[in-house]
DNA sequence: TCAGTTTAACTTACACTGTAAGTCTGTCAA
DNA sequence: TTGACAGACTTACAGTGTAAGTTAAACTGA
């Protein structure tokens, strides 16, 4: 007898880590990681929970592999530039990528990751610093410098509106657990966002600027 | 006939908002955040976990209160000072708290804060960088910057051991995964911290620092 | 003093979570 | 044809937050 068709993909569409990284991914952009179960991820493949630990060990790893592929994304320095120009862009991207996974971000923070992007990711980091001309020592504290403000800074932008007029609205609806006598320049602040003299918005490069600018001229006195 | 002695106290220790939040506290500093259910919260004072809900509306709210219960024990910044003397004693203040209830960091970056100590405490920072001389905006963003530091700092810190001896140990259980001839860089850096040549601690004031030099030179040049 | 109201505890129940453990079925090699 | 195995399945358990209803004690006004 011929063989059937379905002798070649064993089924429509079969499982694979891959496939429940990328569900999982889906539902933390769409929901945030509190929507992540594995009930749900299963749901999403057509499947039941438990078939998922046939191809992970755990939730737990399928949150370090969707961090994995998050971080993958980011840019990595280039080392034929500048040092100052590579990081600039690496902070860049990093920030621009933490913003489009919302949940990304204090998931990277809140856990340990050695996924290979990670891996890679901060490699480079260290290598562009270090070919610049900077120490091991300094190479190690230049990057936890740089990458507290791009992670400080993305968490709590994430707290607030991206959009000015939608921080206009924000502020307005916060006013009034805001007295006046009892917060007077926090109420002063929120009048001018409110009426428009001023979007809220904060400037993720003047942070970045500062960092990058003294740890040049650490390098330069080195 | 005499009165019993249950009529002035009426029961040994009644349940209070402010002792569920103490013991809510004392849960979290212990297991961390996620250790906090309501049913323990319930059992550490003796009581079943629906009667909680008879003091606080939600377990939310109580992450809140606990949340502001610990930014009050920041040092608020004295008006008294010059700016950058006084963010720095807030800035070293809040590192220390943070380091302190290690499950705070995150909490506080990952939901919107108003409780009254939260309100003050940037009420305090915005007034004194205005004070100093900086306008509005720009004492926004410098709040911004300088807080993007201590957080970000803090939550890297806080996935790593705090001890430099610790340290050396961490480099050596992780060097495992960090093949030299994928991550040459990093495989460097880490056997530097295993042989003790380099303790791989941070410097959070490093970083600090060259924010309140950026800001300091954008002052002097408005 | 007694009835009525209020407070604050209680129990029960529901829908959800991650996952340990065991079962069934279809495909392939020998 | 048979045995192995992979990969789905079901069931079950201990935990979660909290809605809903109940009970008992304490205070209040007549």
């Amino acid at each position: 007898m011929a063989k059937t068709e379905t002798s070649n993909p064993p089924s429509p569409s079969p499982l694979s880590r891959e496939r429940i990284l990328q569900a999982a991914l889906r539902l933390a952009d769409e929901g945030g990681i509190e929507a992540l179960s594995m009930r749900k991820v299963a749901q999403e493949l057509g499947v039941k929970a438990m078939s998922l630990y046939n191809h992970v060990a755990s939730k737990d790893e399928i949150i370090d592999g969707i961090v994995d592929i998050v971080v993958g994304k980011i840019d990595l320095p280039r080392v034929d530039l500048d040092w100052k120009i590579a990081m600039r862009q690496r902070a860049l991207s990093a920030h621009e990528v933490l913003l489009k996974h919302p949940w990304a971000a204090i998931a990277i923070m809140s856990r340990i990751n050695i996924g290979p992007a990670m891996l890679r990711y901060v490699d480079r980091t260290i290598g562009c610093l270090r070919e610049a001309g900077f120490s091991w020592k300094m190479a190690d504290h230049a990057w936890n410098a740089i990458d507290s403000h791009i992670y400080g800074f993305t968490l709590q932008e994430l707290n607030f509106p991206i959009e000015a007029s939608a921080y206009a609205e924000t502020a307005e609806s916060f006013i009034s657990y805001i007295p006046p006598d009892q917060y007077p320049y926090m109420h002063q602040l929120s009048l001018y966002i409110m009426d428009g003299s001023y979007d809220g918005l904060y400037d993720f490069e003047l942070g970045l600027d500062f960092v990058l600018d003294g740890l040049d001229r650490l390098r330069e006195r080195a």
